[in-house]
DNA sequence: CGAACCTTATCACGCTCGTGTCAAGGTTCA
DNA sequence: TGAACCTTGACACGAGCGTGATAAGGTTCG
């Protein structure tokens, strides 16, 4: 077979297998499994385990946020709201007429088109 | 003045002034200030917290959540990486040759261009 | 002035995150 | 066969989230 255990697949990244266990129930990274449900580790996912790492680090960010972020890549009406409240907040308010705020569902499908 | 209270504010908008104070340390709704400090909610401010309530309850998102999505809307470093991370991860591994991980960074600065 | 508000700070509480460790049991392989 | 791995499940624990309550003090306004 060609793939790392757990434990060498810890040793190589620099997680413990606690963490892999619980990079893979965070839906991050899964590797596939023998028939015995060993997880098998190959080149893909320790890449992966290497990049994750280093974005956690570099930009002080935890799991959930990546698997929020991972949500709002594939939920695209999650997506296309969160974006509108974002922007709604980002423009001044001083130039934000009363009823702006009433384009949000028109902003929504529109954004929802040129965003993907 | 115009603008209301953190009570008449938490009383039209379903939030408690407790976490009317919370959400604005989450950074998501900052209400101006008078000169002795009380906080008052324009109009806008009351829409955003009626609309982030919705956002939260509707795709049962938490505030950090959206704060995350904040930073990745001002971050475009941070948002070039995780995006990167996230395409590497939705291609199918079969079709993934061992090395195309290593274009990460080409990647990376492509996306942050296109991306904005 | 005094009631009714506002401010920040703090204690509390249950829940989740990130992480380790340990237990009970199955798998691999020399 | 037996040592060395793997599996899931659990207990633990400090830190942070979401939320309320309460205290000590400043502000507003009839």
């Amino acid at each position: 077979m060609d793939g790392l255990t757990i434990q060498e697949a810890a040793d190589t990244t620099g997680w413990s297998a606690r963490m892999l266990r619980y990079v893979e129930r965070a839906g991050l990274v899964s590797p596939e499994r023998t028939p015995a449900g060993y997880r098998i580790y190959g080149a893909a996912e320790l890449q992966r385990l290497r990049t994750l790492k280093e974005l956690l680090a570099h930009f002080d960010v935890a799991l959930s946020d990546v698997a929020f972020a991972a949500r709002l890549e594939t939920d695209m009406d999650l997506r296309a709201a969160v974006q509108t409240w974002l922007r709604a907040q980002a423009v001044r308010p001083e130039h934000v007429g009363p009823d702006d705020w009433l384009r949000f569902e028109q902003l929504k499908h529109q954004r929802l088109l040129e965003v993907v």
